[in-house]
DNA sequence: GTCTATAAGGTGATAGAC
DNA sequence: GTCTATCACCTTATAGAC
């Protein structure tokens, strides 16, 4: 995104934490700058509004993680090879940025048309990503399970456990973030067998 | 919760309605007030502060279904009665209310202790969830899956199409909110026979 | 680019009249 | 129980000096 003045990263920076952590409306712009540790009035020089500079929050935010989605859907790859290459992108990026997913959730219930708006901006095609499921999902092997429904089993085992991180770090790990982020990336060999699993079984209606 | 007078309903109902949708920050006493058509004094007579009235919609929403998950885990019906038991409820309960999962997750980035607490305030013991999942996931025709991963893919399965709504209807279902439902309907009965395939089949390590 | 000063309005909460 | 009036404070945004 062209370049960037080092006051105009910082804000950026703490911009992302404050609006993962708290969310937009819980995060005021002087939080931001006291962060940043500049004076309030340079986050409207540099982004003139507090939704302006949010927007750019958000949408790095999804940048992280769709357009690598995207190309795999778009790519050639056969249906037992893409799902592992998925899994593994999806997962390394929430174990990264564990935020992420609350995050983007949060301003979902907000403002529900904009995220479906970006994603498919950004190069999601939702009929060639249900078509690509359908081939494995519709094939002879597997009964036919709606391509709807396999994308988002897999969505879901990918994402959730992030998402819900809080409760399932204290509920299911007893606090221990390591054990917790070993099980995350166990989950890369886990989720695609599951999904094999799946697509080799007879699935009623 | 005791008797409640008929303005005190008013206040929880718009109060609900308000942080299920926008959050707590993004949600002001005088919004809900406007929205129960009352006096923004009266909220403060009734419930003394946002705090207390948002403490109040937070554990009405986990108590519409956290109970009947606790209840489920101490009981003593076998892991293959009680699979396809918890799925129902869960989903019945979030097809009803689906920003329930929005809304939670929502204020976990902000306070990330207390959902647990509550969990367990409930009645969820860990030890007991885990052990009774460790009697399906453990057992001789199992391959001894860690318990803590068929928890989260059971309930990664039940919860997240719900929490990621907005994003699922535009993107799978075009928008259309009959189909939407009638595909989380049938993922009562998809949930339970993918969780019998987990069970069914050799996990390496 | 960075600052001070200030505008115009919203916030949660309470005191006190009825 | 319900209202008006008022508190002290925080909010985003901008004008203008340096």
């Amino acid at each position: 995104m062209v370049l960037q003045t080092e006051t105009e990263q910082k804000i950026i920076l703490s911009a992302e934490r404050l609006f993962y952590q708290k969310g937009k409306a819980g995060t005021s712009m002087q939080d931001i700058a006291d962060d940043a540790g500049i004076n309030r009035t340079l986050l409207n020089y540099y982004f003139r509004s507090k939704d302006k500079l949010f927007e750019r929050v958000f949408r790095k935010a999804l940048e992280s993680f769709v357009p690598g989605i995207a190309a795999l859907l778009h790519s050639e790859l056969s249906f037992e090879t893409y799902i592992p290459v998925m899994v593994e992108t999806i997962i390394d990026t929430m174990i990264e940025n564990p935020q992420i997913p609350i995050f983007v959730m949060q301003e979902l219930s907000s403002n529900p048309q904009r995220m479906p708006e970006i994603i498919k901006e950004m190069g999601v095609d939702p009929a060639v990503a249900m078509e690509k499921m359908g081939k494995g999902a519709g094939s002879d092997h597997a009964g036919g399970m709606d391509p709807r429904q396999v994308i988002m089993n897999l969505i879901s085992l990918c994402i959730f456990p992030f998402a819900a991180k809080p409760v399932v770090l204290d509920i299911l790990f007893n606090g221990n973030n390591e054990a917790y982020i070993e099980a995350m990336k166990a989950r890369k060999k886990i989720i695609p067998q599951l999904m094999n699993q799946l697509m080799s079984q007879k699935q009623p209606r």
